[in-house]
This record gives structure tokens, sequence and C-alpha cells, in this order.
DNA sequence: GATGAATGAGGTTTCATTCAT
DNA sequence: GATGAATGAAACCTCATTCAT
């Protein structure tokens, strides 16, 4: 069926994409590892290009709406910071491959954030609202939001990223249930109290 | 003399590789814009991958060296983490070219990882240091060292890169002498004391 | 009805290759145009080549049609040169997509006149006859007869097509009738009494 | 020696230019005959376009100069128009290749129209130039000079092209000295004095 | 030390054609 | 009769690297 051809490719596309970066990936990879010929990727998708926007747009809508999802289910500004925090890091770790393209690829690159510009907005832009809600509630210190959005979104990916890159594989999967915790807790303590243990004033 | 021709060419080729990322960057634009033949690039340096290693190692040793020196100036931990945040932000904020770098090419890439992991070691390790320092002396809260590093270099990088693109060149030398407070006073702040006003307990 | 649907394909395929040439001429391109899917196409003609030569067939036996009939009318072969110069003026001019296929695909290809090679016979042996009655009757001067006839083909051909090319589509249809006489007057003047004013002897 | 490589690419190009046609022909089969890599094709053309464009402009240019010089050698316009008739299909037959190119590629596409516009416009304006002195002389019949022009453009280029498709290569060569008088003083007649034998009037 | 013409492997993209529905 | 998703051969072009000067 059609739909299901477009899987495939989207699938290999993201493992290969991933592994190699958009540069040095080939089409002829993703087609193989598809199980298509290399033609009909170009039937589904104009380019190269198109096809990691395409691609990227998709992980990004995901990861938003699951951290819109994770920020429902609660109501405390506090406690959506630490949703999200959770919902990211699982997200990114679950979704290895997105995480590096996400900083290598659209992160680091001024015409790709071009590109994804609304996207990033979005994703940017669901921190900066618990941001300002704290603010408003008075639990929150007040900070320059974006700025401060951007810099938690950073510290978590470029952690997670890390982490990804210690293990391989296969020992990440045997882990995986007591590092994200660990991670998690980690950043939260960070990112929600600081560094240093008590305030001078 | 023979060192100039080497100038140019490092010269050069940040910029290229900086505007294009290194699959991008052709080694005929790198020779243009130094000056020089493309043989005689060939001639200091056995191959595009070699000219970029030593101009990232270059630039990482040289912000490493940049941050020691800067933390050599104060005692208290504390002020220590101000300090590299400060000299961190300055950094990256004057070496655009080379912050884009950093994020886009060493940090997104398994393989480049392993090529400059003495150097990330170093640079992530002065941050350990003084978290290390802080908790010994009863004012930084306990957390994972390694990965709180991590995720502060994180934060620093991607807020200075997401600013960095923020502003074409120009305007950039413009704005610098007030956003650059600013940003670290956001920084510190969030990474001091956290997002939370007034801890719970 | 199916006769409509083929049609729709010869109109569609006059339009596109006339516009980019046999080559650069999409099946795709004809099939969007000619509001049908690709396949159909196929299930007419065997291939690209076939729809080609089918065209081309067409056209030419139409034009050769058209100059028999013309001729028809009038006697003296001076007056049927006249005519087989307005009438292929005219034809050329009104299918002008025609006209360029039959300079730029046919005239100028070896494979191609070998495989339209009795339909160019039949174009060119009208002008041929012609030249052989005026030879015979005394009225035209001896020449070779195929070298003439081809020249004199030429001649009308590439006088049109410069014509066409120096005004688009619109502003042809505008000027059509005062233009084609013109042509057709300065071509007859030239080929019946060359440019010489007076014979020397 | 480096203009030797641009002379060998030159020869071969003309060469598979004008058996394939500009789209079906292949630039590996142009570096094969030029004894030289696809690389040093490119390094000297930027794409096929841009070789073809030099290509038929040398040719081009070429065959204006060879026009030229022979106009010099004589006064009368009658002469003059001889003299054109007689180069042009010398070099024509010739160059064969190039004639094909001529009237395939350049004569029957708008786009390549306008490209050579400048070319075509010298190649005409020096048989327009002829007439116009053969008008004020008062030898010329009175004719539209542009329009007039093509047309011998068009009958010696289409003849010359159908004369060269009658025989193959090493045939053409034994019998050039004999055709190509003969072909000229076909055309010269034609031209000069048209087909009817006495003029009515 | 420095040059730049030449290379050729390798990549993206195109598109006529097929075939199961 | 008609469809359009899928194919894969083939073409253009790029560019890191080499080497004779």
């Amino acid at each position: 069926m059609g739909s299901d051809t477009i899987e495939h490719i989207f699938g290999a596309a993201v493992c290969v994409f991933a592994e190699s970066g958009f540069e040095r990936a080939r089409m002829d990879e993703i087609a193989r590892r598809a199980g298509v010929a290399k033609g009909t990727i170009y039937y589904h998708f104009k380019s190269k290009e198109e096809l990691f926007v395409a691609l990227m747009n998709n992980g990004m809508e995901r990861l938003t709406a699951y951290l819109r999802r994770r920020l429902a289910q609660v109501e405390d500004p506090q406690e959506q910071l630490g949703e999200i925090l959770d919902a990211q890091v699982r997200y990114l770790y679950d979704n290895g491959t997105f995480a590096k393209l996400l900083i290598s690829e659209v992160w680091g690159s001024i015409e790709r954030q071009r590109v994804f510009r609304a996207r990033i907005r979005d994703l940017v832009s669901i921190i900066e609202e618990v941001i300002r809600r704290g603010e408003k509630e008075g639990s929150f210190r007040t900070l320059k939001v974006q700025e401060t959005a951007v810099a938690i979104f950073g510290a978590i990916s470029v952690a997670v990223l890390q982490e990804l890159f210690r293990f391989e594989e296969q020992e990440r999967q045997d882990v995986k249930e007591e590092r994200i915790p660990d991670l998690v807790r980690n950043l939260e303590t960070l990112i929600h109290h600081g560094l240093i243990y008590k305030e001078a004033e």
C-alpha cells in the first residue's frame, strides 16, 4: 500500500540521516534500507532536502505534541516544568537518531533554523509558557523568558546527547530505565534550584 | 614568511567551515579566500579532515586556556562559576564561527566526539572541577558532576548560538557590549539559583 | 468516447514537444495537459518515440494534403508555385509548434530524416512537380529539380520560423492577417524572379 | 599544454553534439573522445550548456569572419552575393557537424535564438548589407531586406544539410569538389534570377 | 614552498516505461 | 480502457586529492 512505502522511507531515512548527517547520508542507502528503488523516494519527495525537512517536521511535531500532552496532566508550573524535563529527556532518549539531527543539523545551522523557525518556536514556546505562568504565580524567578527557555532546551538536549553517545545501541536499552530517571532528577534539581545550595540573601 | 601562509589558510578555513559546515565547505573556496592556490593547502595539511581537526583543536585549546586564565582570577567556587559563564559566553560570542562548528560538527557527531574526546574532556572538566570544589566547600548542591557540567556547557552554547543567529554580523558588534552582560546575568541566575523562587523546605 | 482521449493526448503532445523539443519533453507533462494518467498514453502509444512519429506524420500528411488541395485550384505552374508559397507559409504560421518541430527535430537529424523519408519526399516532390511542369512548359528556368525544391522549402520554413520567433503567441494573432501576405509576396518575388533586377543578356 | 586540452575538448564536442544533438550528447562520450577525464571538461566549462554555447559561438564567429573575408575580395553586389553563396555552402559543407547543429539546435529553438541573437544578427546582416548595396545601386530588386536575407540563409543551409545527409562521411570527400560548384551554381541562379524564365512585363 | 590543471569516484536527480489494480 | 505508484538505468555535475612544474 502507498502509505506503507512512505513509512518505510521515513524509517530508513531517520536512521541514515542520524548515522551520517545530512550531507553524508546517501539516497542509495536510504532506498536500500527502505527496501524500495531510489526512484521511489523521488516519486514521493522532490529532493533529499525535502525528505529531510519532512522528516524533521514530523519529529518536531511529535515532540511538541508529546510535551503538550504531558503538560496537560498537571497544573502547578513547577510540576509542569518537571513534566517537560521528563518528557523531553524521554523522547530524545527514545529517538536518539532524531536527537542527534536536532542538535547537529537543525540547531547548528542558520539556514535550517530559518526553515524550521516555526517548529522551533512551537517547541521553545512550550517552555516559555510554563516559565511565564510560574512567574505570574510568584513561584518562579523573573528571568528573560526566551533566553531561559532556550538555555533549558539546550541543557536537556546536549545532556541527553552526551548520554546517548556513551552507550551503544543495545546497552542503552538495558540501562534505560535506570538512567532516564537519574538524568531527569539531576536536570530537575539543576534547573529548579540551581547549583548554589543556600541563597545568600 | 611561511607561517603567514598558514595564518591565511586558518583564517579562511574557520569562516568557510562555519558558513557551510564541514561537508559543504569547499577547499577551492578556502584557497580563494586565503589567497593561495589549492595545492598550497595540501602542502601544509594532509587533508580537509586534518585541516578541520587542527582548526578545532586550536579553537578548543584557546577556549580552555581562556577559561583557566579567568578561573585563576577568583577563589570562591561561586565566583568561579560566574567567571566561567562570562568567559564562555564572551568567547563563543566573539568566535561565532567556532561556536557554530562546536555545536553542529563536534557536539552532534559521535565520530567527531571520538576525535576530540580529549579536548572535550578538558573543557568539561574545568566546569566539573568548580562543581566539585563547591560541593566540598558545602556551598554547592550535590549533583552528578559530569552530567551537570555537560548540561551547563550545553545551556551556554545553545543560548549563545541562538543569540548569534538573531543578529547579522555587523549588528552584532553594535549590541555586543549590552547583550553579553544581559545573557551572562540571566544564565548565571538560572544556573546558580534555578527557576524556583523559594525552596519549599 | 475513446477517440476523445487520443485527441487530447495529441493536442497536449504537439504543444509540449514544440515547447521543449523531443528530448526535453516529458511524458508526465503531456499526460497532465491532456488530463489523463501517464499510463493511458502508453495504452495508446507504445513509446514516446511512437507518439512523436504519429504526431509528425499527422502534421506532414495534413500539410501535404493542404498543398495538393491548393495546387488543384490553379493550372499555370507559376500560379501553382504562388499557391504553394502561400499555402506553406499559412500552414506553418498557423501551426507554429509543428513548424518548429519540422525544422529542429526532423530536418536537422539524419535518423529522423530516415524515419520520415517518405513524408519528406511527398512534401518536397510537390514542389518538384511544379518545377518540372514549369520547365516543360518553358516558363521556368532549367535547374536541378530536387536541390531547388529543397532550397525553396528551406527558404520558406526558416523565414516563417524566424517570423514566429519575433512575436509572442497573442501578438501573432493580431498581426497575422497583414504579416502573412507580406511574407508571401516577398518570398514569391524572390523565388519567382530572384534578386537581380535586370538580366544582363 | 593547457590550450591543447581545450582544443581536444572542442574537437570532440562538435562531433558528439552533431551526431547526437545537444540533449542526447553525453559528456562521458565527449571526454572519452577528447582523451581527457570528465572532470577536465568541467574544469574548463561550467556546464554542458556552456560548452555548447562556447562551441557554437566559435563556429559562428569563424563563419562570419570567413564570409567577410570573401566579401572583401569583390566589389560588385551581384558578385558579392555569389561569394556569399559559395562561401556559406563551402563552410557548411566542410563543417557538416556545425551545419547540423546550426539548423537543429540554434535555428529551431527560441531559447537558443535568444542566446545567440547577436551572432545570428552578425551572420544575417552580412547578407542584408549586400542586398542593401545592390538596391541602392539599382541592380537589385526592392525587397524586405531582413526577411529576404533570412530566407536566403535558410535556403542555403537546408540545401547543404540535405546534401550532407545524402552521402556518408567518406563518400562526401570524394564527390566534394564536383558537388559544391554544382550546388552553388544552382542556388546562385535561383537566388539571382528566380525560377521564372522571362519576366512577363 | 607554491602552483593549478587534471583526475575520477561518487553523489543527486531525472524520466521513460511497466504492471497490478 | 484507464490508472499511477514504482522502477532503475543513465546522465550531469562536484570536489577532494594528486603531481609535474
